[in-house]
DNA sequence: GTTGCCGGTCGATTGCGTCCACCGCCGTAC
DNA sequence: GTACGGCGGTGGACGCAATCGACCGGCAAC
């Protein structure tokens, strides 16, 4: 990880549709030595992947919610971890200090689907209560600045 | 936004380097088609870019905060954002009802940086207060699936 | 000093990106 | 019913990119 590998890394988040070419001409190298170095960063996990950045509301995703998840005594943390993964509508999930064990991030299409979310987050086994806050709307996500 | 136009959003939402030429084998149209459903996808702003999916442990961010910010009565608003998207730190930012404004994800390198920025925070004209839950680990982030 | 390795350049081949001309379908006007 | 125009697609052509292999210079070990 020397200069040009992080120069390489930030480039390619802020696109990551960037051709080997035009990242070489960008470094100063040549498209065969970029094209080694992004493999590596590839292979050793510094880039994970890359990701389109679609609009959720233009796919019909308009309600956002951040929920805090208490667990029970009953449970295995990987089991309910293992039951939250098969959610789609979770886009995220942190495991947390402090009382809510897990802090989720939510998109969904309507306020009903968010209820059946919190419901069904709710009768899964080993989770004691869950905390929901919703978000009126997303200033930025993801760092590549924010809009102003 | 038909059949094909979802199909090409969600190729490219879990590979955003895929070519023009293999999303045309995959969705069944030519390249060039593909190409101009694209640009019209980027165009309307379905899709709003393309950026690398960087192991923040692996850029020296290896912790991660949620932080809830109470604004006072005296600041406005969008003084407040203008001053939290100043702030590197500050991975996504959203609007939130409830008693707390706004909610943040900060990524920062060590604790004592996680320490500063909260100083930095609560010193902002416009904010009243702020609650900071540390994330333990990140078990998923973006949708394109859970780990396991 | 010699050897081996790492990481780079250069050149060639294959395949992709992209522009253009053309075509077929569908809705509309008459 | 028929002629027309626009939209969205195909196919071909050309230049550039991706990627492989051969080679090369610098550095470290011995």
């Amino acid at each position: 990880m020397d200069a040009i590998d992080r120069q390489l890394v930030e480039l390619l988040r802020v696109n990551a549709r960037l051709s080997f070419a035009e990242l070489a001409r960008q470094v100063g190298l040549s498209a065969p030595a970029v094209h080694e170095r992004v493999g590596k960063l590839e292979a050793t996990g510094v880039l994970r992947g890359y990701h389109a950045d679609v609009d959720p509301e233009a796919v019909g995703l308009g309600v956002t919610a951040i929920i805090g998840v208490v667990q029970d005594s009953t449970g295995d943390i990987d089991d309910v971890l293992d039951t939250l993964g098969r959610m789609p509508e979770i886009e995220s999930c942190y495991f947390m200090a402090g009382e809510e064990s897990f802090l989720l991030k939510a998109r969904v299409a309507t306020i009903a689907d968010l209820e059946q979310l919190i419901v069904r987050l709710n009768r899964t086994p080993g989770v004691s209560r869950t905390r929901t806050a919703i978000a009126l709307s997303t200033k930025w996500e993801g760092r590549p600045q924010p809009p102003a």
